[in-house]
DNA sequence: AGACTCTGTTTATACTGATAAATAGAATAA
DNA sequence: TTATTCTATTTATCAGTATAAACAGAGTCT
């Protein structure tokens, strides 16, 4: 029972993790005692047990670590104990325990820095690493724009309508701005810059907004919005600036409606407005542009606009 | 230049990374060379630019690796060249590439396997994989049961009165076999299985929906729903009776109607079904139960209950 | 023929050791 | 005080070696 390299191993056909501490760490924690052999009778059946997959020893202490992590409480900004501790912590070598850290980076859970102090920091995980994530799902499938608009149909008034509420003067400023930067009328930004401006204005009424699910989703729809659409080129400009007049037009009526705290107001104007920017897409001819390829950038700022608002 | 361990490493202050291959590899890329070293003017200046986070040889490989895979159009159930191969195209080490490949492992874009005809291999993002992925972010945020059925009431009407016109025979039969196991008076299943059997109903309305991004926000609900709602231990069982009495019910009178293909039926019932649970939900004290830990099983199995409907 | 077992090859998995790069903090100089 | 240099610590990356797993194909039995 030893390994490739000579380290304890971890039998194939493992049934079931069994987790058996809860609160404090052993200075070394044997992983293979952690899977209970099923030792598979091979009797005369044709389809034995289904065959599966071996967990690498990588995903088993990085599962640890995640337990570690719950166990111990650690908050965004504790540390995680240096790579030479986990090894011997998890009696792994440098390696495995460097691919389990890769594994908490790629999730977004753990940040990895070098020098004196560094090594893992737990953070909290971004709304974009997040929908990075999601774009590898959505890539199989075929979105179209109609699809995300129509969820966003039904999404959109009810958020719109819940941030009513607990809107501030400060996000009321930041709506009045929102709406003059993408008036084709008073800014002097290029076309998509307004289009993706545009988007900004729901992104403050979804901070606001209570509900961290109902927020989380509209939220992915607007980046989604930000980042994947893109028009034909043969859209001819007046039609931009219908759309983007528009906009700025209901967006003032939804910012007066919502100074006034009249939430049924803003609802049905909400509605109006996602039914007209449904056919303005339309005829725009706007599509999504799938993309699996993560660019660089997004790796590289760990957290772009941080806003923690409405908590 | 070079890197630590003898190779080609790659100089902070990088700038943006250039895409400069479109269709053939070149038997070895020099990553180096991808990045453009911005010579920052380090005169005077305090801040002399905003030190961004140095993308890590294994990133740029993992990110390569993907553009490999969307230029070299390769679908699931294709197979990457093994590491031996990868580290001489990109000119990494072992160590490095397994990095590199343990994060589209994480991601789910890849699995790897031992043996000849062994390596790399593209595979579809499950939505299981994805549902994991999307709990680290909200394990951050406090979401309570009545946030997700916020969601769920706006959606689920609209969800399955668009299904109604792509029911098959075998979805009917399969609406039909879930009532009968949720239902208290036929089912000898235990309260939580018939709970969960409850939510089977609408995963195969969201199967037969052709809005991908609509299906796959409610089958998040519906998996969260199976996965992480816990009722309080003191709800009595005649709670519990009710509620599946209730959904059995209703859920018979949706397949009445959508049988009949009654589009507006389907919507109403559903809506009413919809409040009639939240109702329930309430009252039972049901609650989310975060998890950060993926439990091990879901890494084993690679594609559950793999259905492949409504293409 | 069909089902089983054995054997060898291929490939990933895991461990070790060594060196470079990054950085925080102490020591030093202006 | 302020700016610079030095030093110690820790990750990032390379290289090499050994073992387990998966599979294919040959041989064996019924």
């Amino acid at each position: 029972m030893l390994s490739p390299g000579g380290g304890a191993y971890c039998t194939r056909f493992v049934d079931r993790v069994i987790v058996m501490h809860s609160g404090t760490f052993p200075l070394r924690t044997d992983l293979t005692h952690m899977a209970t052999k099923s030792t598979t009778v091979l009797a005369a059946n044709k389809e034995p047990q289904r065959r599966i997959k071996q967990l690498k020893r990588s995903d088993l202490v990085a599962e640890e670590i995640k337990r570690m992590i719950t166990d111990k409480n650690l908050n965004p900004g504790d540390r995680l104990p240096r790579e030479s501790e986990l090894q011997t912590q998890f009696d792994a070598s440098k390696g495995t325990i460097r691919e389990a850290l890769k594994s908490l980076e790629v999730q977004g859970l753990v940040k990895v820095s070098t020098g004196p102090t560094g090594g893992g920091t737990v953070i909290e995980v971004t709304l974009d690493r997040t929908l990075q994530l999601l774009q590898n799902y959505l890539f199989f499938k075929d979105v179209t724009i109609e699809d995300i608009y129509a969820a966003r149909r039904l999404l959109e008034p009810e958020l719109a309508a819940g941030a009513v509420p607990h809107l501030t003067e400060a996000d009321f400023e930041g709506l009045e701005h929102s709406i003059t930067c993408c008036d084709p009328n008073s800014s002097h930004e290029d076309i998509l810059s307004q289009r993706r401006e545009d988007v900004n204005f729901h992104d403050i009424l979804a901070a606001a907004n209570p509900n961290p699910f109902l927020r989380f989703t509209c939220e992915l729809i607007n980046e989604m919005i930000r980042q994947l659409i893109v028009y034909g080129n043969r859209t001819p400009k007046i039609e931009h600036r219908r759309f983007g007049e528009a906009n700025a037009n209901i967006h003032r009526e939804i910012t007066l409606a919502a100074r006034e705290r009249n939430v049924e107001l803003v609802r049905e104007l909400m509605a109006q407005h996602m039914a007209d920017a449904t056919n303005h897409v339309k005829r725009m001819k706007g599509r999504l542009q799938g993309r699996l390829i993560l660019d660089a950038d997004s790796l590289r700022r760990p957290n772009p606009g941080a806003r923690s608002l409405a908590k």
